[in-house]
DNA sequence: CGCATAACAAGAGTGATTATCATTCGCGTA
DNA sequence: TACGCGAATGATAATCACTCTTGTTATGCG
């Protein structure tokens, strides 16, 4: 189990790395302890919650790093209902998958894709490109409506 | 053709009125103006084209009356990709459909909704309800990709 | 007609996010 | 190993979409 986790983490790693290398940047010691905080979550963050879970990374470095790390392509801006920018790893690393966000709360957890809605998904979008003129790349489905926590209160 | 607008702009202010009504709120010249320039728009609006395309409305006013209407249920604010959030016309009034956003420029165009990818996106939903815990009352489809001018350029 | 209440509009205030800049660090080189 | 250069850091200031405050105006009701 845990050679498994090493073994994702490094392939994860070697990536970013990568990635930055492609425009000059290094892959420092705060960057992979962001890249770190983003793949433990099963779930996008915030920065507050980044904040609260990594005190040894100040505010302004974590600012700083998920943009650039959403610039190559290894991080993602998710904009949720509430005032806070979530982050989480691009799906080439992550993997697909889709959204649950509570409207109350503003929490946002993930759901697997299953095969069978992607295909679905992907007809409705083909059956659009044509006719407005978009290139679609990619897709986001969003499930709305209340958290565990949420529903009881 | 003429007069199927006239009866529609007639209930969309009708079931408008009525929803300020109960929590005691005027349906006004300007929000009348709102919900207009809302219900002729085919696409999620931000503040400043609101402001470009109705320079009687102040700033402030359009913010806090798209506020209120959206706390009414008649208008919904949608999170985009760049810095400004949009409106458009809550789905009970204009119907349901889902969103072509251009990841470039951040544009949001409508595209209506078609009956087999509900029943799809439906099917996905009671398959998680039970899961994770959520209570789904809704879901959100983006396809992202770029927009006609977006691609030319 | 006059009061009570809500809506308006201009500007100040708020807070998440971004830019600044002196200092520190990482990495290649001699 | 020491050096030097450029990128990274982090404390702070600035930005900007958005919200609140305040004094004024308009509207509905008796």
């Amino acid at each position: 189990m845990s050679d498994i986790h090493a073994k994702l983490s490094t392939s994860i790693h070697d990536a970013v790395r990568v990635r930055l290398a492609k425009v000059d940047q290094r892959y420092t010691t705060r960057r992979r302890l962001l890249v770190e905080t983003l793949a433990a979550a099963a779930r996008p963050l915030t920065i507050p919650e980044i904040v609260a879970t990594t005190p040894r990374l100040p505010q302004s470095t974590i600012y700083r790093n998920l943009t650039i790390l959403a610039e190559v392509g290894v991080a993602c801006r998710i904009p949720g209902t509430d005032d806070y920018g979530r982050y989480e790893l691009a799906e080439e690393l992550s993997g697909h998958h889709h959204h649950l966000v509570c409207t109350r709360c503003g929490r946002v957890d993930d759901v697997p894709a299953t095969a069978t809605l992607e295909r679905a998904l992907d007809d409705a979008a083909s059956a659009v490109t044509d006719r407005q003129g978009y290139r679609v790349t990619e897709h986001r489905f969003d499930q709305l409506g209340l958290c565990r926590d949420c529903c009881d209160s």
